[in-house]
Order: structure tokens, then C-alpha cells, then sequence
DNA sequence: GGTCTTGATAGAATTCTTCTATTAATGAGG
DNA sequence: CCTCATTAATAGAAGAATTCTATCAAGACC
């Protein structure tokens, strides 16, 4: 196989059509640079220039072989270019996956204020449920999560960014909906709405019933907190949801209302997840901290962690 | 800089995802991947592969720089490739110069059996006067001529091919025409017509209006053989052109005719040339024995030498 | 808890690359 | 015609790099 270095002495005399100067423009001496075409031609096979001790010509075939070299150095050029570009934190594509009972509702909030400050920062996001999302983290196929904690999984890093308020839902017409605030003991005997199995929410909406006497509906079970939100202005049972979801979508509407809880109200914790093999692991506490910063401003009823 | 080595080690890591299967397909041992791999991060300045002990998992530069990789191996194959083919002779574009007053007239007849024998020979023709040609060979430019020898250039390498008659052209009702065969005395105050001076058979012409007593005429010179065809068939005069031409453009139509001389007829002597230092010397002597061989068949009017 | 597998590490051997010094060939200029 | 300058090739030594063998450390698996 050749080497690049020969490539790069062939494109260099190709240009120069002088073996001095060209090896002058490669840093080496001049025999470094006969000897290494000599090489490269043996390596090829072919004869690649006319010596001609008083000019240099490209035979056709040096020609197009340098042409080609051309081509090859230019690629490995873009490679290194790449790699630079990936040295400045948060400049290059990072693959995010996201809950999607969290996607819509943070996302919204942060990634104005981190694309301004690294316009070269590339987000790809790819919400899931809980189960997928850890698979492809764990392949590779994802970089880092934003998930609900704890994930008890030794091979990742976590970090938490904030516990967000669990919410009660209910038509406004609902008896709950007189109250600013809602006691826990209240809910006792309400139909609770929840999605589908697989949603870490899911399962935090089933033990909150469990714990306050309520009753969780397993005729109906949502897809998203959306349809939830709709099955809820039907007046089919109350829900709990998430504080960031009824910022986003319940708080300017009145078909139905949010209420929080009273007292310490249940909540959830959402925090950053990366394979504690990473090579990112700087860049994504870094990002940590500047969504840390941005949630304490634009969202303010929930409690920034860490 | 990056190696290519350091490339295919990488590419075949991104494949395989495992050190010692990558290193086996490598022929190398497995630190010497570890190693080069290290290098290649090292040099790039980013962190290319996740090294878990338990698992290998690219990092997202790692793939992109491995995408490229491949690129770049692919491409050098390709030069490798194109280095190959040109190993086999006659199967690579040869740049053939050829003098105006020969290249219409005797590529018909050799073409198509280069081509048959010779499919990948890939012929780039260029016409052009004496000078011109010489001068793109010495640069480079052309690879070799058809050329009228001889040409007494020091660094270059001529090969005879064949000798060509010199005929008479004349109209159909000129009193030469009577004869088969022209007395070359009979010339004597003849107005001869020929081509514009640079042009080789210009000067064969002039020596031989001279040695026979005819007259040259300098009022009407031709830019080609067709232009001092359609000369003679208005009655300026009568002209001397090489049997090649005679033989394409002369003896199949009757407003003018060719009459051969008597005796030892003047002629030209076409060769091939090229630069002594062309790596395709060889090549070129195949290509001279082949054309020999053709042209004996097909144009048994000429004298084929060597 | 032992065994197997995996990748990293250390140090030696070898192979490649490059350098300096010199030679051979060519062309220019007196 | 004879130097002088220029150019690329060559030889041999020095230096750099790659690769190898042997071994280690960390998990995975039973």
C-alpha cells in the first residue's frame, strides 16, 4: 500500500514538476523525496515520472494516479478538519434521547438559549420510552438521555437537573378544581388516568394512587399526555402530570385545570444519563450546567438540583 | 498527519467493533492496533473509540472520522486500481500526435485493428503542424508522433514504419494524365501547387519541384491536402501528395488523378517518435510492430520497413 | 471464586524513513 | 572547448516508527 506521505511527495512534485523545490515545500531533502517516488512507484508498479535530469514530466499514468493523491489528501484533510471541530465543546453533533413525557415540554425551554450560546452545537433528539431509549444508549446509538432518576444501572453516569412537580388534572368543572391547592387525601376513590405501561410515569402515577387510596384506570390508558389530557376534559377520571407538561400545554387552556399538590407535593426527578464510558463525559456536565441556569429563568416552578 | 495504516486499522475496528478479530483482518497483533489506534486519536486530538473493557462502542467523531476512512482507503484502491491496468500494455490512453498530411488517411486503416486487439487502449489523437507537435511532445503533452522522419533531435527516439510514395495529382484532362506512369522530366514547367510552408511535405515538395525543373507556386498555397485537391481540379496546376491521401481521397472520384512516378519514386518516410526518456518505450515498439502488420494488409501500395 | 475473554502496557526487535555527503548528467556562459 | 552551476540519483549512517512477544488488569460468565 502506499502511504500518504508518498502521496502527498507524488501531488507536491506533480505541482512543482521540481524535486527540490517539492520536497522543499514538504520539509524534507531531496533525496528523501526521490527515494519515496522511487518507493511509490515501485509500490504501484508503474512508472509515474519521466526523469529526465533536465526536466520532470508526469507520465499519463502520474498524472491521474496524482490526481487521484489529490483527492486522497484532500479527505484526510476534511478528517482532521472534523476532528478539530469536534475539540471545541458542544460544537458538534450530540445525540440526545429524551422521554417523551419530558421531549416537548423541556426542550422548548433550553434549546433556544444553547443554541445561542453554541451555534455549532447539532442536536439530534429522539424521544422514546424508557426501555429504548436505555438500549440505545447503551449501543451507542444514543449519547447522553434526559430521563426521570434514579436508573440504577452501573455502567452509567448520571447527574440530576431538577425535580419536577407531579400535578393534578381534572375538567374544571371537576369538584377538586374549587381548591387552589389539593389536599392528597381528596383524591381518595378518584379515577386516575395514567399512559400505557412502559412509561417510567406511568409507574410513578400507579404508586402515588396506591398511596393516597385512588383508583387507576386500566380501561384507558393513554398514549401520550396528550390523549390523556383530552380523555380528561371528557370527564373519564382525573390525571397527574408532570409540572413542565401543564406549563406547556394545560396552563393556557381551560377545558380542563392543573392543581398541585399540597404540602411537599410528589414529584419527579429528571437528570442527565451518558455511558460512564464516554468520551463526552466533560461536555455533558458542562451542558448540565448552562440548562441549569436556563431552567432557574424561564422555569421557575421547578427546583433546579445540583 | 494521520497514516493510512492508522486509517485502516480503524475502518477495520469500526467493522468488526472488536480489537483482535480488527487486528486479525489487519495481519497485525492486537497491541499493534491498540497502539496505532492510541496514535491516531493521539494525532487527531479526539477521543475516537470508547474503550469498555466489556464492549467497543465508536464515538460519534469516531464514526464520522471512520466514514471518511473509508473514503479515503477506497479512493487509494482506486489509484491502485488505475495502476494495475496500466500495467498491462496498450491499455491505457496513449496521447498520439500525428502530422495533418497522414492522420486522416492512415488512422482509418490501423484503428480498428488496435482496437479489436487492444479494447482498453484508449487512443487521444491531436493533428498539428510539424513545430506544434514537436513541441507538445517535448512538453509532455503527447506521448508519442506519426511523424516524417527523419528528425534529428537528440532526445528523442524514432522508429521508421513505413515509406509512402509521393504521387502525382493532376486533373483528369491534364496531357500527364495520358501515361500510367509520370516520367519525372515530363514535370519540367509544370506550375506546382502545395501546401502552406510549415508544413513537412512543403519542403519534400519544393525539393522535388526543384530537382525536376517544375515551378513552385507561391500564390496559392493550401491549408490541406482537400483544399489543394480542389485546386488542381480548377486547372491552377498539379500537385505531389503521399499515397495514403491518394489512396482515401483521390482514386475512388474522377475530377482529378493520381499517376504514380517511374522508376524510384519520391516518397516520405513516416516514423513513430517519442521522448528517449518515456517510460512507455516498449509500448510503443508493440504498437509499431502491430501497426506494421496491418498495414501490410491493408495498404500493400506503401513499403512497410523494419 | 475461579476461569475466560478483552484491551492496555512495557520493552525489545525490526523495519522504514530521513538525513548528509557525494556522484553523474546536463545546460549555460565565457 | 572548458568550466561552473544545477539537477536528480545513490550510498551509507542515524533516527524514528512500527510491530512483536510477553504480561497485566478488568469484567463477564459459570
Amino acid at each position: 500500500m502506499p502511504t500518504l506521505q508518498q502521496i502527498r511527495y507524488l501531488v507536491a512534485l506533480a505541482d512543482h514538476l521540481h524535486f527540490r523545490r517539492a520536497a522543499e515545500e514538504c520539509g524534507v531533502t531531496q533525496p528523501t523525496l526521490s527515494a519515496q517516488l522511487k518507493e511509490l512507484e515501485g509500490r504501484l508498479g508503474v512508472t509515474l515520472v519521466e526523469r529526465n535530469r533536465a526536466r520532470v514530466i508526469l507520465t499519463e499514468i502520474g498524472r491521474k494516479v496524482s490526481d487521484r493523491g489529490r483527492g486522497v489528501l484532500r479527505e484526510v484533510e476534511e478528517m482532521r478538519a472534523m476532528a478539530r471541530a469536534e475539540q471545541a465543546p458542544l460544537s458538534a453533533v450530540m445525540r440526545v434521547g429524551v422521554v417523551q413525557t419530558l421531549g416537548p415540554y423541556l426542550l422548548p425551554l433550553i434549546v433556544p438559549d444553547l443554541h445561542a450560546n453554541h451555534p455549532k452545537l447539532g442536536l439530534y433528539v429522539r424521544e422514546g420510552i424508557a426501555d429504548a431509549l436505555v438500549r440505545s444508549l447503551d449501543d451507542g446509538a444514543l449519547d447522553v438521555l434526559f430521563f426521570p432518576l434514579p436508573l440504577a444501572r452501573a455502567e452509567f453516569e448520571t447527574l440530576s437537573l431538577f425535580r419536577e412537580p407531579i400535578h393534578v388534572v381534572i375538567p374544571q368543572d371537576h369538584r377538586l378544581a374549587e381548591a387552589d391547592q389539593i389536599d392528597p387525601a381528596t383524591l381518595r376513590g378518584e379515577t386516575i388516568l395514567s399512559l400505557e405501561p412502559g412509561h417510567r410515569l406511568n409507574e410513578q402515577v400507579r404508586l402515588i394512587s396506591e398511596t393516597y387510596g385512588a383508583e387507576l384506570s386500566h380501561d384507558f390508558e393513554g398514549t401520550s399526555l396528550d390523549t390523556l389530557r383530552q380523555m380528561v376534559a371528557t370527564g373519564m377520571g382525573v390525571s397527574l402530570m408532570p409540572a413542565l407538561y401543564v406549563k406547556s400545554e394545560v396552563a393556557h387552556q381551560d377545558i380542563v385545570v392543573a392543581r398541585p399538590f399540597r404540602g411537599a407535593p410528589p414529584s419527579r426527578t429528571i437528570g442527565m444519563v451518558w455511558r460512564r464510558s464516554s468520551a463526552r463525559a466533560e461536555e455533558f456536565r458542562l451542558l448540565a450546567g448552562e440548562i441549569r441556569q436556563t431552567l432557574k429563568r424561564v422555569a421557575p416552578e421547578i427546583a433546579v438540583l445540583g
